[in-house]
DNA sequence: CTGAAAGCGCTTACAG
DNA sequence: CTGAAAGCGCTTACAG
């Protein structure tokens, strides 16, 4: 079914849609009422009586009327749209979340404009910018490197909700945290449970609060149990695959002992568990290993790998939920689910 | 740096935009223009003196102007949007052609608009009307449902491009496609080189046209070998992770001999090497591994899996490239890569 | 509850 | 080469 719709400049003054495109005048003229009530009705800005109500749908339905989105942004000063920027369209992680989003907005009749940042401060602000030009309603901004501060000054022009961090929330404003360091000490405990003792940490990118998070929550975990938090096997990483591959040989080479590894987030404990084959360490016999995230692909790892379930596809309704609070003017609330580990086959018990 | 956008409808009657917002008609006053050669100006529309272009462009740096996408739209009949249907966007391979798009779009200054079809023809058809009821100035499908009939009907609307199959280019039309026969027929080779003679394939979704191709590559490739294609060893799958795990048991289950297994796609192939893990089968010791497309995890996959390159972050920006074209009234010409096996740890010689 | 009218911020024939 | 004017398709005060 294709709906009529002008793929050139419509000549002027066709009023009666000669080209074929049906506007809201022609469905005023068939039902018999002013197209400022067929707005009103489209909009639910007006209690309409049922009669005119029921002629306007009628009209609608028969002629096929869409409205047009560029003139109702316009004109309205909302175009349904809700802007968000992502790090990368290509990220495994951040995938999820942008498919809940979409799912979650478009069942409200809104729709996901979709931009990168790539993790990237100066490249954030200029995706806002995008966004704000092409006047969406609302923005989320996943993680993201921009600051509390530049979030709190774009929120005062329009509704903005942010994910991974924890912010005061004002007026249009709304942050939505995971867990980040009860999920890190979830994670850090599974492997004390296991009898580790020498557990090595994996790190992110310490620009991120989340990796932060994560490192604290794995101290905390080991503290607990009474054992020191040993810097020496505190390895940087910077949350790709390639990170964690060096992180292993570094850990490796220093000849320090370790029979487990926790690395921040899933794709470092994958880039982990090869550079562990490289060196022919046998996982989970050898060595544990433990990811964080639950990316689709850490079920199909060989082995597949323990970690700590974090639902991006969740998190990404919620923050679309949010924004949609946000839109009708309500306080969002939401409440994101606590992290919890998925035991798989990577971690064993310590022989060491 | 915030530039100042209204979040509110904009009170009527404020020529001055005494809300902040600076309007064409604000820099046309400061540069001592009329509107409409502003307006052609920005839009390239017209022959302008120099003097009058560079006083304009001043004027344009100096109020920080930036044209309202939606009158610009609305008036003009282009958006400098360009939609594109993917399958999901969280979809390991799309979200290659996404991030390829996204930068040839960008650097052209124009907008993607993502929008996800969920392997279903209705869906894609309804995404493709909500793009163009935001008058986006073209489309790109990303592989599709869609039937070829229903591209060229589109078509005739809206210039489209499409990848992953071959159609008879139109006027506003035109097909990108990679060369999936071939690369089949490489990978089977590679494993012929290596003396494997009893190969079983690991069929993609027959409604994909590419995945018959490389079924007809895997066949082909064992024929001129003076090999019968065995339909014993040939299982369906769909593309995901489990029906390579499935695939595989299926495979071992019905005690058909075979020393290497071809799989459709990289997801499958992950979910065979795990199948394979599961049933003590070493790789490539036991059973020789090749997959399909490269997609970023197989690289760290353990072992590395040997796969055929598939660049879809390349195939992305020729999409983008011809549909830049196509908006240009140029007929689109680009030339997609040839396959290549990148041979990593998965395939070893037969010891059958 | 409902219309007529103005306006959103641009672009583009139409006339110089 | 350049302006004045109309128009893109809606929404929303403003008046009933």
């Amino acid at each position: 079914m294709i709906s009529r719709l002008p793929s050139k400049p419509a000549p002027k003054s066709q009023k009666a849609g000669s080209d074929g495109v049906v506007k809201i005048e022609m469905v005023a003229k068939v039902a018999g009422v002013s197209a400022s009530t067929v707005s009103r009705i489209l909009n639910g800005t007006a209690i309409v009586s049922e009669a005119k109500k029921k002629a306007v749908d009628e009209a609608i339905a028969q002629l096929g009327f869409v409205p047009n989105p560029m003139a109702r942004g316009l004109a309205g000063g909302r175009t349904l749209s809700v802007g968000i920027v992502t790090q990368s369209v290509d990220s495994p992680f951040y995938g999820g979340a942008m498919r809940g989003i979409e799912e979650a907005l478009d069942a409200a009749g809104y729709s996901p404009l979709f931009v990168s940042g790539h993790w990237n401060a100066a490249e954030e602000a200029r995706c806002i910018d995008v966004l704000r030009s092409r006047r969406v309603d609302g923005v989320i901004v996943l993680t993201g490197r921009l600051s509390d501060q530049a979030l709190r000054a774009y929120a005062k022009a329009l509704p903005v909700v942010v994910t991974g961090r924890s912010l005061r929330s004002a007026p249009g404003l709304y942050a939505l945290n995971f867990d980040n360091f009860e999920g890190a000490r979830l994670a850090t405990q599974h492997l004390l449970d296991l009898g580790h003792r020498r557990i090595a940490f994996i790190a992110g990118d310490p620009a991120h609060p989340d990796a932060n998070e994560r490192h604290r929550g794995y101290c905390a975990a080991l503290e607990s149990a009474g054992i020191a938090c040993d810097p020496a096997l505190v390895v940087p990483g910077d949350y790709q695959e390639e990170s964690g591959r060096r992180a292993i040989e570094q850990l490796l080479d220093q000849r320090r002992p370790f029979t487990a590894v926790f690395a921040a987030n899933d794709q470092m404990a994958l880039g982990a568990a090869l550079g562990l084959y490289r060196r022919s360490m046998r996982v989970p016999n050898d060595i544990s290993l433990i990811g964080f995230d639950d990316l689709q692909a850490s079920a199909y790892a060989v082995p597949p790998l323990t970690t700590v379930h974090h639902p991006a596809g969740e998190i990404g309704r919620l923050a679309a939920a949010a924004m949609l609070q946000l839109l009708r003017g309500e306080k969002p609330h939401v409440v994101v689910p606590a992290p919890s580990v998925i035991v798989r086959e990577s971690t064993w018990v310590s022989m060491g």
